[in-house]
RNA sequence: GGUCGCGUAGCUCAGUUGGAUAGAGCAACAGCCUUCUAAGCUGUGGGUCAUAGGUUCGAAUCCUAUCGCGAUCACCA
């Protein structure tokens, strides 16, 4: 596109100020935005801004601006003033001419390309049990933002991180070995991180009861706690891990492998993807030299007894140790370590982790304590803190059993649309195949659509009816929409062209202004990296084209003209809400 | 207790960075299929924008205080 039309417009107020007012007026104090609905025009002036400079009433100036547009502009063919509001009209030919030229373009709405690297980190679980609702959020945010900011024309590197060592994962080792008769996915037919999750509550369990019988012959709960056998087995299984015992090893390795089967087969049901890996294992002693280095420059400093610290407390946070006096690292050792690893892998520009806000105050450490050590990355480090999800009942928690495992949800929401698609007798004419597709689509869009609409930022709630209601503000909704077209579409013969002269609808009208918008959604999204600003848009998009389906028939229009512009309109708008759902990770059928 | 975040319709969420009569969806009620897919469309009811002050042409939005909710503040990860 050639230049915004609301760029266009400030430019020309800026003119008919100085013109009419003989002086030069701040590009910023011009607010040019769409008109709200209720409200005739198509791009709106507020004038408020403009009154010290116009020394006139804001009706007399809006007029007066207003009569200057009309006048100068070939695209302002007329304009209303409400209060300080001037409300243009934009000629209808502007709007044939942009369907013309972008109505077929698949690439409508990408962004120039920005030559700015990206590496974007989501996901990273633990590999003692299998992914839930939390990470589902995690990695439907993590992915549509990757597509999203490649979009928008940067280039993007997803990064997985495993937390594949410690204390946990040597729980589900000793409670596997006690307790599990040689048990593997294969033997048993379950996948594999589910497995590895069993034993690590397992361990829960023996370790209960252990200090249960501990506290009944007279110890203290907290000695208890410390001495049940199975933990001092657990944490035995550490040091040899540590110290490379190769049986520890083995079994470690094997355990990891199933759950990475696991991992991946959820990956693959849930549609993302990584373009690279890194493991706690092999990061885990990286950072301690850089704390050294920190030491050494001054900008860390030694107590007494040995550990290093960090302070922070001119930036209004705490001191926060980085070595332990025993010379061990901590979490935020290991991130400092990790942090300079990726960036001598990518030297990327920016370093995005998409983590629950529960981590606000780590991230905020991790940046400051890199910035002190002259690091030039660390500016470009920016943590997308995203809100957690709660149930109807409170948080999730794994003691009391209340959470929401992600295979299971996935399983259900492609059921759910199952049942309702057969329902409506919907796939008459489908085969077994096409129809078990158009459940998943169907039934992985209204979870994923339900996750996303919701700004990243805010902690939402997650009602199991609602997260697969298919109607209203959710994917189906879209989806349908998109549908209806592709059959519309496939019953209209021949090409279609725009005829310039074509005199729009105020339905036609509201359609095109929201695909113009289409371009600039996209550059906000990723600019403030928030995917509901897509979800959103593709449900207004579909709305607003809802609207005009209904009143307005396409292949039944009165004039030749009418129709070949409503086709062209209705295909714009499927190419628009397809490639704003696959920013979104989402398909769209084009039966159902 | 310190720090950070949140509080908008019965419920779930928007609110274009200070602009017009605060909007959608769900739920409830009333209409629209012999005409391109009714997973749709139209309409009705529903609000002390937590509370109280302040800033200005104008505040859900910015500032202050209060109340309520949450997260976080380990030589855990």
């Amino acid at each position: 596109m050639a230049q915004g039309i609301e760029t266009i417009l400030r430019e020309a107020c800026q003119e008919a100020v100085q013109t009419l007012y003989g002086q030069a007026l701040d590009s910023n104090l011009l607010q040019v935005s769409p008109t709200s609905k209720e409200h005739d025009g198509d791009y709106t002036l507020v004038v408020f801004p403009l009154l010290k400079v116009s020394r006139k009433s804001p009706e007399a100036t809006a007029q007066d601006i207003g009569g200057y547009l009309q006048e100068h502009l070939e695209l302002v063919t007329g304009y209303n003033v409400i209060k300080g509001f001037l409300n243009l009209k934009i000629a209808d030919s502007f709007w044939l001419h942009f369907l013309e030229e972008e109505g077929k373009n698949p690439q409508y709405g990408r962004g120039e390309k920005k030559d700015i690297k990206i590496a974007l980190e989501y996901c990273g679980p633990n590999t003692n049990k299998p992914l839930h609702l939390g990470h589902i959020r995690n990695m439907l945010l993590g992915y549509s933002l990757s597509n999203i900011l490649e979009f928008d024309g940067n280039e993007v590197i997803k990064v997985n991180i495993y937390n594949d060592r410690g204390i946990a994962i040597c729980k589900s080792m000793v409670a596997w070995q006690q307790t599990g008769n040689g048990e593997t996915p294969h033997s048993s037919g379950m996948k594999g991180d589910h497995l590895v999750g069993k034993y690590y509550v397992e361990f829960d369990k023996i370790y209960k009861k252990q200090i249960a019988e501990l506290v009944a012959q007279g110890q203290s709960q907290e000695e208890a706690e410390k001495k049940a056998p199975i933990m001092q087995e657990a944490q035995e299984m550490l040091r040899k891990w540590e110290a490379g015992d190769t049986e520890t090893l083995q079994l470690w390795q094997q355990m990891n492998d199933w759950v990475y089967m696991g991992f991946f087969e959820t990956y693959e049901k849930l549609g993302v993807n990584f373009d690279y890996n890194y493991y706690e294992s092999k990061t885990y002693l990286l950072g301690r030299d850089m704390v050294l280095e920190g030491l050494e420059k001054g900008v860390y400093f030694k107590k007494e007894d040995g550990s290093i610290w960090v302070d922070l407390t001119d930036k209004g946070l705490d001191q926060k140790v980085l070595l332990r006096s025993d010379g061990t690292s901590v979490y935020l050792t290991q991130d400092l370590g990790t942090a300079q690893l990726r960036y001598d892998d990518f030297h990327m520009d920016r370093s995005v982790y998409v983590v629950a806000n529960e981590q606000d105050y780590h991230f905020k450490v991790l940046k400051l304590t890199l910035e002190k050590l002259g690091k030039v990355y660390a500016d470009g480090i920016y943590h997308l803190s995203y809100g957690m999800v709660e149930l109807p009942h409170g948080r999730m928690k794994s003691r009391e059993g209340t959470v929401v495992d992600a295979d299971d949800l996935i399983e259900e929401v492609i059921q759910t649309a199952e049942n309702e698609t057969r329902k409506l007798g919907k796939i008459d004419g489908f085969d077994l195949d096409s129809a078990k597709e158009l459940f998943r689509i169907i039934g992985l869009g209204a979870i994923k659509f339900f996750m996303l609409r919701v700004d990243p930022k805010k902690k939402m709630l997650f009602n199991p009816e609602e997260s697969v209601d298919l109607h209203g503000q959710t994917a189906p909704f879209v989806q349908y929409t998109h549908a209806r077209i592709k059959s519309m579409l496939a019953k209209a013969t021949g090409a279609f062209a725009v005829d310039e002269t074509y005199t729009l609808n105020a339905d036609e009208k509201s359609v095109l202004l929201n695909l113009y918008q289409y371009p600039n959604i996209v550059h906000d999204a990723a600019q403030e990296m928030n995917p509901s600003l897509i979800a959103m848009y593709a449900y207004n998009l579909a709305k607003e084209y809802n609207k005009f389906y209904q009143e307005h028939p396409v292949l039944k229009a009165d004039t030749e003209a009418a129709m070949q512009f409503r086709l062209s309109l209705s295909a714009f708008v499927a190419n628009v809400i397809q490639s704003s759902m696959r920013l979104l990770g989402i398909q769209v059928p084009d039966r159902m």
